[in-house]
DNA sequence: TTATGACCAAATGACCAAAATAGTCATTTT
DNA sequence: AAAATGACTATTTTGGTCATTTGGTCATAA
């Protein structure tokens, strides 16, 4: 029961920090706010977490897990290997262009060049490269697409993917999933050469 | 040959503005220090520009001329369109990567956030975003390629040779001319369906 | 007529007092 | 006894100031 007690006050803590950071980013939050919105004396954080940074990394990789999650839920047996790979990649990148965490810490990033915000939104990319590269190998094993480097090729088709989701955003009027899906099909599944 | 001399003075402040722009950025240089390094009175740089940032654009602009020629001079007609893609793309970025003062305000724009200097950039980057669509265009109507929209597809095929060039670079050891040049076959060219 | 640099209003950034903050720990609560 | 707390402190950040610097002008010189 005190154990109990112990988890709630910790989850208390994480689900008012993550608040907190979403709002004003990491740099602009404030251990004190954090302890009021969580109803917690501030000495009572630092019995769950060493510090701020590592309060902060907590709930990243909370988020990680369920891009993670996420991913693998798009995943169905029966469809073929690229319309898995489009629906997984595309759904985790719209988990996270609609996190609030995630967009203030990119906002932060390019304002003030917060470097935990660097760190965290690298460990997102990371995560998510790794589990594009785990897909690719396994379908390169099966022989589902050609012979390629799963660590490149993932990193390709990312890079793909986020120039087509964020980048051409900015100067033209965003494209749905369907149209990315053909695009990907296009450009990276047959290939321009006619 | 009163113009003559005319020309050689304007000459004389853009080679010397370029020199303190690449050195400083478009910030911190000053319009003193550029007059003092063309040896002209600082007036006189405001009887050829009406301000900073003209003669600014104006050292961009001849920049960007630069890299339409290199472009153009990398298409050979016996070549391929991809083979001919490549090399001008792969030279531009080249140009690009070497170039002082392209560097200058990449890192600037990275610290500062100088609006002269992300628009330069921009500008860059729609140079050769306008160079590649025209080819693209061309070659479609001859059918070298699938039909496609040349806007998506230049800007796609930018963004894969950035992240090749660039971006590769940071996490791991660069990419080879060949190596870019294979992976882009793999990836765009032929696709990586089997 | 053309080039110049002394000059000026505006922008900048060094400086510093005042405010805010991360983390500690002696005290209180359970 | 164990867990929670918030007053406290060393350090960082902020906001405001003012001397210095800068872009741009224009009366003078060549």
């Amino acid at each position: 029961m005190v154990m109990t007690m112990a988890v709630d006050r910790k989850e208390k803590v994480i689900r008012a920090a993550e608040k907190t950071f979403a709002s004003f980013g990491y740099k602009a939050t404030t251990m004190d706010l954090v302890a009021r919105l969580a109803d917690v004396g501030k000495g009572t954080i630092y019995t769950f977490f060493t510090n701020k940074e590592e309060l902060f990394y907590e709930i990243m990789n909370q988020f990680i897990q369920r891009i993670k999650k996420i991913a693998t839920n798009a995943i169905h047996d029966e469809d073929s290997f690229f319309v898995n790979l489009h629906r997984a990649l595309y759904s985790m990148l719209e988990l996270r262009k609609e996190h609030q965490l995630t967009i203030k810490l990119t906002q932060e990033f390019r304002e003030v060049g917060t470097a935990q915000a660097e760190k965290a939104l690298a460990d997102i990319e990371d995560a998510i490269l790794g589990f594009m590269e785990e897909f690719i190998s396994k379908a390169a094993a099966k022989g589902e697409l050609k012979a390629c480097d799963p660590k490149v090729t993932a990193f390709v088709i990312l890079r793909l993917y986020i120039s087509l989701v964020f980048d051409w955003e900015m100067h033209h009027s965003p494209l749905s999933s369907q149209e990315i899906a053909d695009l990907f099909e296009l450009y990276l599944v047959h290939g321009l050469k006619k």
